[in-house]
DNA sequence: CTTAGTTACTTCAATATTTGAAGTAACTAA
DNA sequence: TTAGTTACTTCAAATATTGAAGTAACTAAG
């Protein structure tokens, strides 16, 4: 299977991986939610080739993830802003920057971080469960897998062992 | 730069990505929330070929997200398992979940249930302040670089203007 | 005018990675 | 003896990424 078939497994999480599971992908969505809006910046701050940025954005934005609109006229030049769509990838990006102040440490401290407008606390927000309230952690959760994802991961072992069966 | 310095930013979200940062090691470690254990689910559910999936679970184990352990001798076969580390990945697992539900929808449904053991309720948890228990998004959160950050990217933004200006 | 600078790309050849198919190793069960 | 299981490894072809350089369409300075 080829990694550009991975978004047409039922899974959500695969399709989720379809758009955003790419290291210059989510470099350039960081950047979007650190305020970046050009190329510019873009390739600035990644470090990533002009040619693999043009694509990813073009993508993005046929993936309803950013939009790109023109800052000016003569010269025509343009800017990349996140939409709604993208601007729900907020909890990912958190959960990312968290698992890496967690994990990754460096002797400097955290290099990010992120202030509740509201309640003024610096915090790291974390999952909790809207009903109760709790948080909630690997363990806390049950998951169900529907029949709709069951019938498609039992078609691709079909697949695999029909596959392996032939050699 | 390659891909494979990304890691060497001072930024948390790059550290995380460096680990974590592509498509066929995020949908290993959703089979391993999934409860699959063995190199053979991993090929069959996600479709990836095994000599990509020797590579990634050889380096997630070697980062630390997953054990590899044998289950049983003559044949020795071995199964792998998320570490700490690896568990504390699950609320990255849950946000990409609940994107996938709501931005790359199915006719049938959610694929996928997460039930609140405790409360016994479906929900998707979701992020909230840990002081004052609000719930979260972008527009509620203020990001602050702190200095370590700040003259990193200085450092990128230096070297990109530097390299350009050579040509 | 002429030259340098800005911004957003495109092109290209070299290198690296991924893919699909096939093969291997070390067993067990029929 | 033959087929099956499980966890890989090997290989050549296809595909993607990299770094360096180039282009386009301007503006501002001398």
């Amino acid at each position: 299977m080829r990694v550009s078939q991975i978004g047409r497994m039922k899974c959500p999480v695969a399709r989720t991986l379809s758009i955003v599971g790419d290291p210059w992908t989510l470099l350039i969505i960081r950047e979007l939610f650190l305020r970046s809006r050009r190329f510019e910046e873009f390739q600035g701050y990644t470090g990533m080739a002009p040619y693999l940025l043009t694509a990813r954005l073009k993508q993005l934005a046929k993936d309803g993830v950013l939009e790109r609109r023109a800052y000016q006229q003569r010269p025509r030049r343009y800017e990349y802003r996140l939409t709604d769509k993208g601007l729900d990838l907020y909890p990912l990006v958190v959960a990312m920057a968290q698992w890496g102040d967690r994990w990754m440490v460096d002797a400097a401290g955290p290099p990010l971080k992120l202030v509740h407008k509201h309640c003024g606390l610096h915090s790291a927000p974390g999952l909790s469960c809207p009903e109760c309230g709790e948080a909630v952690g690997p363990r806390d959760m049950r998951t169900e897998m529907q029949p709709v994802m069951l019938a498609d991961r039992a078609r691709m072992w079909k697949r695999f062992k029909h596959q392996t069966r032939a050699a």
